[in-house]
DNA sequence: TCTGTTATTGACTCTCGGGTCATTTAGTGC
DNA sequence: GCACTAAATGACCCGAGAGTCAATAACAGA
């Protein structure tokens, strides 16, 4: 152990890793902070880099952010597609299990990158694009096919699937919020669990036919 | 009308209306543009006064702005509370005159200020501090009571009124928040009236009791 | 009309942070 | 070992905007 038997590189070159590094890093921070008040110096530090590195990578914040924003939602967005697909129980059970998947989702980075989305949406347009086009079309499609199986099905009686979309993901959409804005400031306690499952409930009575209300998926 | 004739004052003196007209600049800026990107030399030329008399009237931004979420607030609280105080029809058709109430609100500035306190209540506990003493509770207590009036009176079956609350509530947070975010920038299009209307649909008959499934109020 | 009070302001400071670039140095092929 | 490429960086610039303060001018009262 010489003095000079420290020949550790004062840094790496890892261009393949170096842009996952730094989507992971700014996440974080943008989930914590915001948009605005997240510094790049902060990011660099937390993915071990120099500031000038992240502007190798990518052309400035709003890249780097749009980049965030697709990594984190997309696989999110898969599975929901693949457990729809594979499914074929009734319908009622079936959104009673994909709720439960998007109560996973609330736990994700992905409802913190949500808020950021809706706050920044006025000054960053293009963001809110990319959000709309990577979730929202894609899950409300989700979502409306399968109301409309359950209309099929004579599951639940015929409404308008396009407009049940938001109210089965509103309460999920109030809880992600609620996590990650008011819970830690507020004294109000919100059950997530007790209010999903009251959701579910009210959800799948109002949707059931007049003639079988007594029959609960 | 020689040029001496023009001894209209430079600036007045107008120290009881200054904070009013500060906070309706405010409000109008903060709600376009969110808590960050609002410029209080903007704010000041909107009030038609130099920034440094916003700072005779108000220690700092977040002061401001917390002015601004008060005013904004407070009266459309008291107008919910009084028309539930008011009001002997059935629980149904109560729930639907408040949901009625709360849509009107979706186009006044609190819908907007309400996602700027979401936005911003990490970076700014006091604000949602405020916010949930100033509206969460008393919106919450006021929804719950509605819930459990319908119970007592048997309009509504069994449930826990405080699981409803947010139920109730979170299609009019999903709509506010997409009218003020989302909804400029994305092709989805949401048609308000229609899903509110399906929203107390089906509120009432997930809580209707089963025995009378096809009463709806 | 003069005087005192105070609301208002213009001009200033200072910090913060996004973005740039010339230079350094790790890794690669010969 | 040597030279070449490109990954990484430190030091810099610069605009923006929050917050300050001494000076100014509107109004009230005498």
């Amino acid at each position: 152990m010489t003095p000079t038997s420290t020949p550790r590189p004062r840094w790496q070159r890892r261009s393949e890793d170096r842009p996952a590094e730094l989507v992971a890093a700014a996440l974080a921070l943008f989930a914590e902070r915001g948009f605005a008040r997240t510094r790049l110096a902060d990011v660099a530090a937390r993915a071990h880099v120099s500031k000038a590195t992240v502007y190798v990578y990518f052309a400035n914040k709003e890249r780097l952010f749009e980049a965030v924003v697709r990594e984190t939602v997309t696989p999110n967005v898969d599975r929901a597609e693949a457990l729809i697909r594979g499914y074929d129980g009734s319908t009622p059970a079936l959104l009673r299990t994909l709720l439960l998947l998007f109560d996973g989702l609330l736990d994700s980075p992905m409802a913190a990158v949500l808020k950021v989305v809706l706050a920044e949406a006025g000054n960053f347009p293009e963001l809110a694009r990319v959000w709309g086009e990577l979730v929202l079309q894609r899950m409300f499609a989700l979502v409306q096919g399968v109301i409309a199986r359950g209309i099929e099905r004579k599951e639940f009686r015929v409404v308008n699937p396009a407009e049940m979309v938001p109210l089965v993901m509103s309460p999920l959409l109030l809880l992600g919020l609620w996590k990650h804005s008011l819970a830690p400031h507020v004294p109000v306690v919100l059950d997530r669990h007790a209010v999903l499952a009251a959701h579910a409930d009210v959800l799948l009575r109002g949707l059931a036919r007049p003639e079988d209300a007594h029959v609960q998926g």
